[in-house]
DNA sequence: TGAGGCATAGGGTTTTTCCCTATTAAAATT
DNA sequence: AATTTTAATAGGGAAAAACCCTATGCCTCA
C-alpha cells in the first residue's frame, strides 16, 4: 500500500476536467498522471502511461467514450475504466458495460461518489452509481446475456453519419448533397441503420441521437 | 481591498459544482458562500445572501439560467451575473446578455479564464469569453440595437410546443394527432414560430431546440 | 467460390410539407 | 369605444420528400 493510484483523466471540458483533477488530487491515495480532452488521445496516453485507471467522460468529440472503451479493452484488459456521464439511460449503460467498462458514475452524483467509485474499481470491483443500481436490478439483468456478444450489430460509419444528420434535421436530399451521394443512397443507409437498430420512426432516430450525444451544442 | 469576493454558485451537476468550488476557493480573494443546484433556488439564495456575484450554469432543470437571469435582474441590479455554459451560439449569447448577464464563460475554456472573468465582472466590467469575442464583433453589434427592446417576439406556448415536437422528430401529422389539432394548424404554428425566430429550415429548429435544452436525455 | 455485408443508386407510389388564404376570439392600442 | 394586432384554428392545391422494392459492383471471410 505504498504507491498512489495512478489515474488518467479524459474529459473534453477543461473547466470540468480541472475540477475533477483537483478533487482527485486532494485524496491522499490518488494522483492524476495525465489528462486528455478527447478519446483518441486518451487511448494513446493510456497505452503509454499505463495508468491504474482511466476516468473517462462518455461524451467526447472525435471518439466518444463508448468507442474509446472498446478500443482500450482491445489493447489492455488490466487498465480499469470508470465512465463518467450525464446519462441515466439503461440502454446506454448496457452498451458501456458491454464494452468493458468497470464502472459508471453520474456527473449529477456527489463528489464522494466518484472517489468511492475509483477505489472500488481499482480494488477490482465493478461500480455502478447507486442511482442506477435499481434500474439494473429491475429487469435488465435478464436481457443482458442476449445483448452481450452479438448485440444489435454495430452501425457502419456511413450509417451513423446519415442518422446523425437526419437527427440534426437535414433532409435526405440535403444529406446527399452534403456527402455528394444520391438521395437514394442516403435512403438506403437510413433504412438499413433503422433495421439494424430495430427502430421505425424519425423520433426513434432523434432519441438514438440524444443517447449518442450527437445533439450537443457546438 | 479587505473582503473576499462573495460568490454564489448555481450548477446542477454536483461533481462539476464541487470542482468549480474548489477552483474558486483556491483563489486568495474569492470565496463560495453558497451553492444551488437549480435556478429557482439560486435566485432565492441570491436574494437572501446578497453575493457579489452569481456564477450560473445556463442549462439547469426547472428554471434555466436565462429565466433565472431575468428574474434576478428584476430583484437586484447590483448582483453581478456570470454565466457558465457549453453553448457557443451567437443567438443564445445575445439572449443572455440581453437578459442582463455581466459575463459569459465557456465550460470548454481554461480554468484561469473563469477566474479572470470573475475578477473582471466583479470590477464592474463585462466579460466575454475570448473564444466568443470575435463572433460578437463580427456583425452582431450592428444588429444588437434592433434586437434589444423588442427582441424577436417570444414564441407562444403552442409554438414552442410544436417546435419541440418537431425537433423530436414527429411529423406535423403526428403532432396534430397528439395535440388533437389539424395538420394545418400545426403547419401554421410552425411557420409562424419560424418567422418569429428568423429561421428557415428544419435544421434551424433542431439547433434552436438544442439551445433551449429540449433535447436532453431523460 | 460463394454468402453476406457494404456502398451505391434508379423507378414509381405514397406521404408530407409548403404557400396562400381565412375565420374567430382575445389582447393591445388609440 | 373603435381599431388594430396577435393567437389559435384550419382548408386547397402544388411541390417536395420519403418510402418500398430492386439492383450492381466490391470486398471479406469462411
Amino acid at each position: 500500500m505504498s504507491e498512489k493510484l495512478r489515474i488518467l483523466l479524459a474529459e473534453d471540458h477543461e473547466t470540468v476536467r480541472e475540477g475533477i483533477k483537483l478533487l482527485v488530487n486532494s485524496q491522499p491515495d490518488m494522483e492524476v498522471i495525465g489528462e486528455a480532452g478527447d478519446g483518441e488521445i486518451a487511448i494513446k496516453m493510456a497505452a503509454d502511461l499505463r495508468p491504474d485507471l482511466l476516468l473517462m467522460d462518455i461524451s467526447m468529440p472525435t471518439m466518444n467514450g463508448l468507442r474509446a472503451t472498446k478500443r482500450l479493452r482491445a489493447i489492455s484488459s488490466t487498465i480499469k475504466i470508470l465512465t463518467l456521464t450525464r446519462h441515466t439511460d439503461d440502454g446506454y449503460l448496457q452498451q458501456i458495460i458491454g464494452a468493458g467498462a468497470n464502472g459508471y458514475v453520474l456527473k449529477q452524483s456527489a463528489p464522494t461518489e466518484l472517489i468511492t467509485a475509483i477505489r472500488a474499481v481499482c480494488a477490482g470491483n465493478a461500480y455502478l452509481d447507486p442511482a442506477l443500481t435499481r434500474k439494473v436490478m429491475g429487469g435488465y439483468a435478464s436481457r443482458a446475456g442476449s445483448l452481450r456478444g452479438e448485440g444489435k450489430g454495430d452501425l457502419t460509419e456511413r450509417e451513423n453519419e446519415v442518422l446523425r444528420l437526419i437527427a440534426f434535421g437535414y433532409s435526405n436530399k440535403e444529406i446527399g448533397a452534403q456527402l455528394d451521394l444520391s438521395v437514394k443512397t442516403i435512403e438506403a443507409h437510413k433504412s438499413n441503420a433503422m433495421r439494424k437498430l430495430g427502430i421505425a420512426s424519425r423520433t426513434d432516430i432523434v432519441r438514438y441521437a440524444i443517447l449518442q450525444n450527437w445533439l450537443q451544442d457546438n
